[in-house]
DNA sequence: CACGGATCCTGATGGC
DNA sequence: TGCCATCAGGATCCGT
């Protein structure tokens, strides 16, 4: 479910709430899509010293050490008020002094991670093969076309893969594409850098958008807060197949590509 | 080593 | 409170 945008809405609606917090206990529901390393009991008494993001993951630094927070396809981090029933979908509660943690996750492709630190071994296994971060500094035009340009994969699965940059899931690609004009089938060989250049802002912004607006709520995401975003309003392209592009007019297409649906305007994005 | 495909899991939806 | 197929925002693993 969430892609970088809707994690780092996530993130912005509790941060400031969980910091400082005491970890009083720890409740696990079914398992995940990793085990958690660690006994829930070392957790137990540790103050939270804040919460960061790395591509789709959340860093929820503690005094000692750090868990790795996945969303998955259907996760969702939020405060409860009813602390006392864990439901069907709720797999980790996080009892703190501030407040109840908990994550619901009906598919349970999502994971929560304890590691020592971030350089351990238990999060480089998890963070070490990523890509640069697409709103950061790290994210240079020359780079970004360095490594597409040994990629023979369609353009769209590049993106995807998350070794190029990450954050970018399914609704993103799609969207981002659009406004850089570009055919999600293109290999990425084939891009000059001209139209690499308009991917690469492309990247950018539409991630920077969707965080402006709340991420995208397609079903059921919503912040900490429970509050829901707003993108989807604005897709170009995601999730329109049949209706008319808002700039040209075409009709806009579906095809699939490696198992994941992509959404494009034949007119308006070229080969 | 880059790539394509299967795979984990549950729920919603639509056709019959 | 019908059954079955398909699809869903992710990412790893495995065979080629």
């Amino acid at each position: 479910m969430p892609e970088l945008p809707e994690v780092e809405v996530t993130r912005l609606s509790f941060a400031s709430r969980i910091a400082g917090a005491c970890i009083e206990s720890v409740v696990l529901g079914k398992p995940l899509r990793w085990p958690l390393g660690c006994d829930p009991q070392l957790l137990v008494g540790q103050q939270v010293v804040g919460v960061r993001r790395r591509g789709k993951y959340l860093l929820v630094d503690l005094q000692n050490g750090l868990l790795l927070v996945h969303l998955g396809m259907s996760g969702s981090l939020a405060f409860s008020e009813n602390a006392g029933s864990a439901g069907k979908h709720d797999h980790f509660d996080l009892h703190t002094s501030h407040g109840l943690l908990r994550l619901n996750d009906p598919r349970r492709f999502g994971a929560v991670v304890f590691a020592p630190t971030q350089n351990s071994p238990q999060a480089q296994k998890l963070l070490g093969k990523l890509g640069v971060e697409p709103l950061g500094d790290g994210f240079d035009l020359a780079t970004f076309c360095a490594l597409l340009k040994k990629r023979r994969v369609p353009i769209k699965q590049a993106l995807l893969a998350g070794d190029v940059v990450v954050g970018v899931g399914n609704i993103y690609a799609s969207e981002a594409l659009f406004l850089a004009g570009i055919r999600p089938t293109t290999r990425c060989a084939r891009l000059s850098r001209v139209r690499l250049a308009l991917l690469h802002q492309a990247v950018r912004s539409v991630l920077t958008r969707a965080v402006e607006k709340g991420g995208s709520t397609l079903r059921d995401f919503s912040n900490a807060q429970g509050e829901s975003g707003y993108f989807q309003l604005e897709a170009a392209v995601y999730g329109r197949a049949g209706q008319p592009c808002r700039v040209c007019g075409s009709v806009v297409r579906a095809i699939r590509q490696g198992q994941r649906s992509t959404f494009y305007c034949p007119t308006c994005q070229k080969p």
